[in-house]
DNA sequence: GGTAAAGTTGACCATTCGGTCAATTCAGGT
DNA sequence: ACCTGAATTGACCGAATGGTCAACTTTACC
């Protein structure tokens, strides 16, 4: 009874500590998480129902609150997992390159989040949504400091004739909105579109047409020293 | 006890039917909605309590039950409502006009719709996220058509040169995820900007620039072959 | 194989919340 | 004034849910 209710996203060190098993524990948090995430991403927090977090994850209730203190302190695990898989996400845009090529691969790996990860997308647009009482201090902090930061990028490459005259900011507003639309909207386009394989079909077209639009919208130039503004 | 849990939108004919009140019942009803739809648009379906609602709209619980039968069926009221505004506001693209300038103001609309609306715009964000449970006929319906109809005309501008080569439906996809992130991460905007007076900063700067930008990303051209002279 | 801690489980409790209801007030018609 | 139905209100109820707990099982270490 020590390291119950460790309320810290769960570590995945000590993998091969002794002879048997590597963090018997940590495993059953890993799970709980997953399942959380997935549960709460649909259901919201208010919706989201213990029993059926530890329904998913495949253990009786109990023992998702012996891992983690309350649903709440589960909630903030979760949601503070997600947010840096996204910040992370954000991490490098490569601001040395081309600026075309840099936004068209920093959009691409925000498509595959989507992609790869739809419902910490969900949850974090929920959580944004309910007015991001938990993450209100990643946002306007770091988030915001990232973006002032990659903005000076931005403004550099406009005033060398490379993007279009947008604020940064907005640039990211749009960027963003673009790519999660993708995780967020599902059910909404798979309902226009009637695809069949939603993932297959639908990321594949937003990769190919989708970040060409994007591009163009932002007036993206390859590095090559003709410095045409847009009509 | 006649007009007890109608349980539809409520009407908003018989204006001047007697000399003296304009339906007594219609006023609470209006009043109930535009509360559910706030707190609905914050909390989710699950998070909002009845009486939360009920303090918003000013009576006491008890109230709210009487005019609707149950807080699933005041949610049902309420989502459709927004439903309605948004595909109001999806309406009319004007087909016929240049297409920079039929897209241009369908833009404008729907961020006005944004800015002027965006507790609709939220509850339907969630709405969707959550799996669209209720509006999903509508979607894959009413939405649907609408997005082919639109689309054939789409296809038309793209073989006249007047438009980049997207799928239509992507197009739209675009075009919505972009003007309602500006309802829907207000709070991650606010957070990243600091703006002081979000409606005023924000959304001049998004009609401005985000609107060129999107514009440009489609491809959009004036039809200068027409006969109709470019302002 | 013994022991102590970690982990598992289902029964149980307290609270919260949606919904009902009976009592009361209000408004309009005659 | 009186009557009738609509509207208002707070007290109340049952179900659901987050969280606790004590009994039990498994694991790790000597």
């Amino acid at each position: 009874m020590e390291a119950r209710h460790a309320n810290e996203p769960a570590r995945l060190d000590r993998i091969g500590a002794t002879t048997s098993n590597p963090g018997v524990g940590e495993r059953q948090r890993e799970r709980i998480i997953r399942a959380a995430t997935v549960v709460f991403s649909r259901k919201g927090y208010d919706g989201a129902r213990v029993e059926a977090i530890a329904r998913k994850a495949g253990m009786p209730k109990g023992n998702v609150l012996y891992y983690f203190k309350s649903k709440k302190a589960l909630y903030r695990v979760v949601i503070k997992q997600v947010l840096s898989l996204w910040l992370e996400a954000l991490g490098n845009v490569a601001v040395d390159g081309n600026p075309e090529e840099a936004i068209r691969q920093y959009v691409n790996r925000k498509l595959a989040l989507s992609r790869n990860h739809p419902e910490a997308s969900r949850l974090f647009a929920m959580e944004v949504i309910s007015g991001a009482p938990i993450i209100n201090d990643h946002l306007s902090g770091e988030l915001r400091r990232w973006v002032e930061e990659k903005g000076r990028v931005f403004k550099k490459w406009q005033e060398e004739g490379l993007m279009a005259k947008i604020d940064p900011a907005h640039a990211f507003f749009m960027i963003w909105a673009v790519t999660q639309t993708y995780a967020d909207f599902e059910a909404q386009i798979q309902a226009v579109t009637g695809a069949k394989d939603y993932d297959q079909e639908i990321y594949s077209d937003a990769a190919g047409e989708v970040v060409d639009a994007l591009v163009r919208g932002l007036g993206l130039k390859r590095d090559q020293g003709s410095s045409l503004q847009p009509a």
